[in-house]
DNA sequence: CGAGTTTGACCAGCGC
DNA sequence: GCGCTGGTCAAACTCG
């Protein structure tokens, strides 16, 4: 686990009743439609104690199944914060190169993920997909040790975009989705810009007045 | 026809 | 070294 620093919505340490959010599109936008609804926001931390079965974090972040969190609380959301540097870049263009399947590119791909900050959180909704504001390509799907729901792999579809999400169902309590998010977008979120746009030209022409 | 999904194969990392 | 597991690739397929 070099490299890695883990950070736990909320703290342990703190006694706040709610949870320090992540920068996260998730709490930007609704879920599950396109309505103007809230989105999910996940449970203060002493509910989600009393209610939420135990989840294995460092494995949905770390991609290990074997390691255990010594902490005994349950975190409601957990950041992964890895020291950003310009491995990503560098192997994108790599990865171009390489028409090969797995073989380098898998290697390029394991760097990638070790420098990626990765943020997860859990969700209580009939729908595996979350509507985040953007717009998603699947690129792959697994059955898991130790659950009865796959879990999926999506990528954001902006060209320029690198930021992928994992999805989960948990098989102890089927209600609860826990999405991981792996970067940070570098393009507005669609949506937002749909939904603001109309209200900005609306606010500058009452501006003028 | 293009964009997105499915799915089997491949590879790396890890534990034993 | 071997087997297991997670993550990714890419061809085939589906859908609007």
């Amino acid at each position: 686990m070099e490299g890695h620093q883990e950070q736990y919505y909320p703290p342990p340490s703190t006694s706040s009743s709610l949870p320090l959010l992540p920068p996260h599109p998730s709490y930007l936008f609704p879920s599950s439609s396109t309505s103007m609804n809230p989105p999910p926001l996940p449970e203060p931390h002493h509910q989600q104690q009393a209610q939420l079965p135990d989840i294995d974090w460092v494995s949905l972040l770390s991609g290990h199944h074997d390691h255990q969190i010594n902490n005994n609380e349950p975190a409601a959301m957990v950041e992964v914060n890895n020291n950003e540097n310009n491995v990503i870049e560098a192997a994108q263009e790599e990865k171009g190169s390489n028409k090969r399947k797995g073989g380098e590119g898998r290697k390029i791909s394991v760097m990638k993920k070790a420098s990626r900050p990765r943020f997860a959180f859990q969700t209580r909704s009939a729908d595996d997909i979350l509507d985040d504001g953007y717009r998603w390509r699947k690129y792959g799907q697994k059955a898991v040790k130790n659950s009865l729901y796959p879990r999926s792999y999506y990528r954001c579809t902006h060209h320029t975009c690198s930021v992928k999400k994992q999805v989960q169902r948990l098989s102890k309590d089927t209600s609860i989705v826990v999405t991981t998010y792996e970067g940070v977008h570098n393009h507005p979120c669609e949506k937002l810009m749909e939904t603001l746009t109309p209200l900005l030209k609306q606010m500058q022409f009452l501006s003028r007045f």
